[in-house]
DNA sequence: TAAACAGTTGAACGGTTGTTCAACTGTTTG
DNA sequence: CAAACAGTTGAACAACCGTTCAACTGTTTA
């Protein structure tokens, strides 16, 4: 195998692939920041633990003791996960004397896991 | 401190949480396999190499190879993730002689990926 | 102002996960 | 049927990530 050869097969390891195909579909791929940040995004719900944390704040407003009282966490893995889902614009916070309360920072969190409901229900 | 309170703090650290609150909360929490299911969902789309897969399979039904061509991934990588991507039924695929051709499965990716990028353009 | 409580933070540990590599199956073609 | 190609698979490695632990900040209360 030539050296040009060998560094086409580090890329994909195709050398009779559909090039105007291929053309086709890379002209049309967002940016790669882009691709990154919706993924960046989906990552916040990739987590059991910050899946329950939405759950619950979607009941109503709470304080990291009463959510960590609820999920059986520890306060301090709560305050990191909460941290993660303040970061992405997903909760929102007050301060009330030594509690600060939190909850849902938009109508986001409930109509995706509503589609993802319904898409898990379709799976037989 | 006693080992009973030491046992409440190894679950959560709180001993003067709101009892009523915490009750309520709990009583309305789905089951942890529910959540379970939806975290794992979601963590098929925190993947960027994944989020480019769907992106290129929205635009039109790819063969590994051109897949792999159009990513820049080695084909095992993209296989790898198809695998992953079958297994939580987004996508689907036929085979046609020597190549399998993926396509997304149901209209649920499109959706999600919408409001996805609705909630990030609202970040300032 | 000192003690008690609510919450945050950074480091560290352990498990998860995406990629690579090599070997494999299945299909077509000469 | 052998060679070439398309795709899959499992093991191994490295990077990532969630939890724990301990020390910290900030607020209230006695």
């Amino acid at each position: 195998m030539k050296d040009i050869e060998k560094d086409l097969a580090m890329q994909c390891g195709c050398e009779h692939e559909h090039p105007e195909t291929v053309r086709e579909v890379r002209d049309a791929m967002p940016d790669e920041n882009v691709t990154a940040d919706l993924s960046d995004f989906f990552k916040v719900f990739g987590d059991s633990s910050r899946m329950r944390i939405l759950f619950a704040l979607d009941r109503r407003e709470l304080c990291v003791c009463d959510l960590s009282a609820a999920l059986s966490m520890t306060k301090s893995a709560v305050s990191h996960q909460l941290r993660f889902l303040r970061t992405n614009h997903l909760v929102a916070s007050r301060r009330s004397g030594k509690n600060i309360f939190y909850r849902l920072a938009d109508d986001h969190v409930r109509d995706i896991i509503e589609i993802a409901v319904e898409h898990l229900s379709e799976e037989e």
